[in-house]
DNA sequence: GTCTATAATAGGATAGAC
DNA sequence: GTCTATCCTATTATAGAC
């Protein structure tokens, strides 16, 4: 017999949807609700401590998600080329071609940065490293390839952004483009 | 005779604090009033409108001042390359080595974005346009300045988010200072 | 585990005296 | 232009029945 018409996963998963949209602050309890099909109470039952637990559930299964979907197939062997341009693309259907907001940058740069701090650092943390892996195998230098990694996640994360002022989705795809000939790019090829 | 304690100009750079530090959300009525000296009252007095009139009213200041401090120094004659050093120089002072978070990277990720796209757009699109125009005048080509402008500005505010994820400011610093190098690098030494 | 209340508070906004 | 006092609404959160 099943649980109820959601399992805790179906939840999650609408709880994420409406904190991408709308954000922290616009995510009241009511629009929640609604989201979930669950009354307030109902919610509370299963996170106790509010929005900051629901908050920390949808990060959680967003950390596993991108861990299978995008982290796992950075580090597994195989062409590390292949598996950049498969980030790329992940990533490009991910945020529909950067028509939908990113959670993780929306948490980071508002108020919520410290209260969510912890899962939030290791999340980005997790993503610089695997893709460094990926250039390690490609024969980048250790530094160089932490530096890159650093790099890639903070165009990606800069395009998402600069799509959101200017409303040009064209911006981040052409920085989705760039971004697999720039980190294996030979290192004399780089000024600086 | 003074008008009053605090000028418009002071109010308003006051205000900007508050937001920059506390995010819009944070940024309550109470806040506003207790950093401003101001009772609510006369806040409403000076914006109408409420937190929005405020928040207009900051944008505006901000962009005036990043017109004398950024954008003008992009534009005027001189070496194009000292423009660039200027504005790596000046932006780093001004988030403290990111230190500060962004007021714009701010407004543009949260639930502010569609209420004040307007200004948000238009001050991008000015830095952006300065940037392209000292690079035009290092003799980049038109197409070429205007993609390396929009990615200057990409890397700036997605390294400001990867700091605020990481707690690392030596990331913003390594961004800023490879920043002249590539916008300047010849065509040939960049891939795809 | 879910619901219908309902509390408790905080926030935005206004009235009217000075 | 500024203040005190107040209103209204939305939001978080809880109590208690089923």
């Amino acid at each position: 017999m099943p649980p109820a018409l959601h399992s805790r996963e179906e939840v999650v998963d609408r709880l994420m949807l409406v904190l991408r949209r709308q954000g922290y602050a616009r995510a009241s309890l009511s629009e929640l609700s609604k989201a979930t099909g669950l009354g307030k109470s109902s919610l509370y039952h299963h996170f106790p401590d509010g929005k900051d637990d629901m908050t920390r559930a949808v990060l959680d299964r967003l950390a596993g998600q991108l861990r299978v979907a995008l982290f796992d197939p950075l580090r597994v062997a195989g062409d590390p080329k292949r598996r950049i341009s498969t980030m790329v693309a992940t990533l490009g259907a991910f945020y529909h071609g950067g028509r939908e907001a990113c959670l993780l940058g929306g948490l980071v740069v508002g108020e919520t940065r410290e209260r969510f701090h912890q899962q939030l650092a290791a999340i980005f943390e997790e993503w610089i490293e695997a893709i460094a892996k990926a250039l390690r195998d490609a024969g980048v230098s250790r530094g160089l390839a932490r530096v890159r990694a650093e790099d890639a996640v903070i165009r990606i994360q800069g395009a998402l952004t600069l799509v959101g002022a200017l409303d040009e989705r064209a911006v981040f795809m052409r920085t989705l483009r760039q971004l697999p000939g720039d980190l294996l790019a030979p290192v004399q090829a780089r000024r600086s």
